[in-house]
DNA sequence: TTGGAATGTCAACAAGACTGACGTAAACTG
DNA sequence: CAGTTTACGTCAGTCTTGTTGACATTCCAA
């Protein structure tokens, strides 16, 4: 992880001699990850009249059609009102349809449009482009250990959402 | 990485049979994990009349004391008016000292004043709590994957500023 | 020495988040 | 069945943080 010091020893679970300076190579390497992560669909939408609270509702509805606007809420983790001004943008440019639920008529289950989807593909196109060659460049086992320390950094909730989405179990 | 498929043979350099999936996955964990990377300093702005974007200037002045506003700009990657806004107040609150650069006197040095300093280390001490107990239970070698990974999702530019601050080479 | 480039500041505006209040319809519950 | 809760939508107002545009100061090179 850090050359150039005494090699620390790691013994089990019992990780020992975490420097702050390691700590906080972490933290600038998250955060310079990050911009380069929404990097590609920023530039496609910056074009539209669309930003990435745009972007992360499509990709959300696009991962689990028919999810309510409760649940998108949820995993979104804005308020309902920042979401709407989102959701009725897609709506009314037919991108996002919205169909009242069966068994209980209160909800609302999203689905993307053709176009929805169109532009759904255009973005994660971009965003799997890179995440691909970062896992090329980066290797194998590098991937499991990333995914490993994403999903420990995650609060609770939103680790359950992941893995919820992730297992597919709803 | 994915149990429930026939594993994928990875070989050397060719990483291969990386699923639309599972790149989906991994976006979803960078988008999940990113919300608790910065959850515990937006707790503690949130009375203060600080964001998100004061949190990131008060780090960089801090990692690198003396650095220029140019400087500062290229590393956050915001406009200068943007950046100038939130100086002005940790200037006029006492947190940020900015002083004339002697040869060129355009330029302004920044630097974290006593108080400054005070903030940064609650603010950083609260997020390396969390890196640190996420790299503890994911353990060293996925530390070093996800250091890789993420070295890899960066732009350029961005990179490049990392090592330079990782490796301390002005 | 003068005009252009670089550095930084001030002002006005836009996007996107938030809170608070309110309305409607449907579901649930004692 | 009446009252309460839940799910959703909306209006209004505020805050943070990003943007452009205009401008002052300083440096540097033709």
């Amino acid at each position: 992880m850090s050359e150039g010091r005494a090699a620390p020893v790691y013994s089990g679970e019992n990780l020992l001699f975490l420097t702050d300076e390691q700590l906080r190579q972490g933290i600038e390497a998250m955060f310079f990850a990050y911009r380069g992560f929404t990097a590609d669909p920023d530039r496609i939408l910056a074009d539209q009249s669309y930003g990435r609270a745009h972007h992360r509702a499509i990709h959300f509805i696009n991962r689990a059609p028919g999810t309510t606007v409760n649940n998108l809420l949820a995993i979104l983790g804005v308020t309902k009102q920042s979401l709407n001004r989102v959701l009725r943008a897609l709506i009314a440019d037919g991108l996002v349809e919205s169909r009242v639920g069966n068994v209980d008529k209160r909800e609302r289950h999203l689905y993307l449009t053709e176009d929805g989807r169109a532009l759904e593909s255009r973005l994660s196109d971009a965003q799997r482009a890179r995440m691909r060659a970062a896992y090329r460049v980066a290797g194998p086992e590098a991937v499991a250990g990333f995914r490993q320390v994403l999903e420990a950094m995650m609060d609770t909730d939103m680790r359950r959402a992941y893995v919820r989405l992730r297992d597919g179990t709803p």
